[in-house]
RNA sequence: GUGGGAGUAGCUCAACUGGCAGAGCACCGGACUGUGGCUCCGGACGUUGCGGGUUCGAUUCCCGUCUCCCACCCCA
């Protein structure tokens, strides 16, 4: 047998509901703070994602899907590209590409999958679902201000409130502007080695590839040294220590509640000043439910405009997984099942149920060689509201039975009202 | 990529130290010819994840492999 490849999965019905539900939520969320939709490739070029999410982090070093793509000519190379791991890249690369600043502030947001290739857990999938945004735009458009970094984190508040989410906790740090990160970055490394040999192997890897990550580390062993480490919000130069001020005033006089995390560092380079992550406790180790962060530099990285933006992807997979926990499901059921009764009575069932579709009514359509019974059993089985029987008798005297499935209540309605009795008693 | 656990009917799980693969739920049919849910009766259902080995005999023991789960790594 043929099975879906490791890390990626089907979603049936009727978890589809759910995901649906969540998306038409978050859509309609998007809508009241004016963010429109972009749809960028599944597939880029290669060389995105290495200048983009960073030539050293894991995501780019080993768990990307790249490949290259057929020449067609001889003379013509085939060019390396790669199934999207992320798509903050792709979406700043279509910004620059359609000079989108001509507009001034963007803010876009998508629904998609990403790739990975990692080692599946529950919640973490080689095939994974991101919904996320970005508030692009030239600095005179006010793309930098502390307000745009509070106003998208009180959209995810918003957001995860209005799916009832519970218990979702909101961790906030500044990873420091470039120049003092580099100030920053020195200062940590000398701190470290006199204290590195200490640590766990792993964590001496970080200590050297990206010193930053050490505040990652869980070993427990290590949290005495890490706790004593020197902190980026020492080295926060005076804007960047007053724009993080900002963020966190405007949350307060939102009333969106954070907690201080000065040691939440994110994977990705590109990141600048504020970073977040929402966690929910009943995620197991993947308790990250959504992550973001600014990225300042990053258009300019790419050859583009200066460009600051903030952003944000929310792992769709653990969402739909925390809510499973807290809401009941969404799956819509039929309202009627409409029973043929006798032969030559599937054409008559045909155009009641074209007739009640066009109303809006979800009609589940019998077949005139069932008997009744099974007709019925069949209707309440699959949570109909009301059975409808087209038998010989009904089209005669063209009025119909229909019968409420869960008072067991029967009345006859004449063809011309059944769609309206029918949808009036939801 | 590393370490550990688990794979048996559509689902949840049994099957003692190796001895005829089972139950509940779900599904299908009947009791009941145009009236569901309850009840009763019957039915179908399996390459025991896959491949090899040991054995008279393997769901059981051994090796390999795949997938899922847990943790690490990392991240959404």
């Amino acid at each position: 047998m043929i099975k879906a490849v490791r890390g990626t999965r089907d979603l049936l019905p009727p978890e589809t509901a759910l995901w649906n539900f969540v998306e038409a939520a978050v859509r309609d969320v998007f809508r009241a703070y004016n963010f429109h939709e972009v749809r960028t490739p599944i597939f880029e070029s290669t060389e995105l994602f290495s200048r983009s999410v960073g030539e050293e982090t894991d995501i780019v070093s080993k768990e990307m899907y790249t490949w290259e793509d057929r020449s067609r000519a001889e003379s013509e190379r085939g060019q390396s590209l790669t199934l999207r791991p992320e798509n903050t890249a792709g979406v700043v690369r279509a910004y620059i590409e359609h000079k989108l600043w001509d507009r001034g502030l963007n803010k876009l947001y998508y629904i998609g999958p990403q790739f990975r290739r990692e080692r599946p857990q529950k919640g973490r999938y080689r095939q994974f679902y991101q919904i996320g945004a970005e508030v692009i735009g030239p600095p005179s458009a006010g793309s930098e201000s502390p307000a745009r970094d509070a106003e998208v984190l009180e959209l995810l508040a918003t957001l995860l409130d209005r799916l009832g989410i519970k218990n979702w906790n909101l961790e906030l740090n500044s990873v420091g502007c470039p120049n003092d990160r580099a100030v920053y970055n020195e200062a940590l490394r000398k701190a470290l080695e006199p204290v590195v040999g200490q640590m766990d192997a792993d964590c001496q890897r970080r200590a050297v590839t990206n010193p930053l990550r050490v505040f990652d580390c869980k070993v427990p062993a290590d949290q005495p040294i890490i706790d004593k480490l020197p902190r980026i919000s020492e080295y926060l130069d005076e804007p960047c220590r007053q724009h993080f001020q900002q963020v966190q005033e405007i949350l307060n006089a939102v009333g969106v509640r954070f907690s201080l995390s000065d040691r939440l560092v994110r994977g990705l380079d590109y990141y600048t000043r504020t970073a977040f992550e929402f966690t929910h406790g009943a995620l197991g180790a993947q308790n990250a439910i959504l992550g973001g962060g600014r990225y300042d530099g990053l258009s300019e990285s790419l050859g583009g405009p200066p460009a600051p933006g903030i952003g944000f992807a929310i792992g769709e997979d653990r969402l739909v997984l925390a809510l499973k926990e807290s809401a009941e499901a969404v799956q819509r059921k039929p309202d009627v099942y409409i029973a043929p009764l006798g032969a030559g009575m599937d054409r008559e069932a045909a155009r009641l149920a074209r007739e009640m579709r066009r109303h809006d009514v979800v009609v589940e359509l019998g077949d005139e060689s069932f008997r009744l019974k099974k007709s019925l059993e069949t209707a309440s089985k699959i949570g109909a509201r009301f059975a409808l029987i087209v038998g010989e008798n009904e089209v005669k005297s063209a009025s119909f039975a229909l019968k409420n499935l869960e008072t067991g209540e029967q009345v006859s309605v004449p063809r011309a009202e059944l769609a309206q009795k029918i949808q009036s008693s939801h």
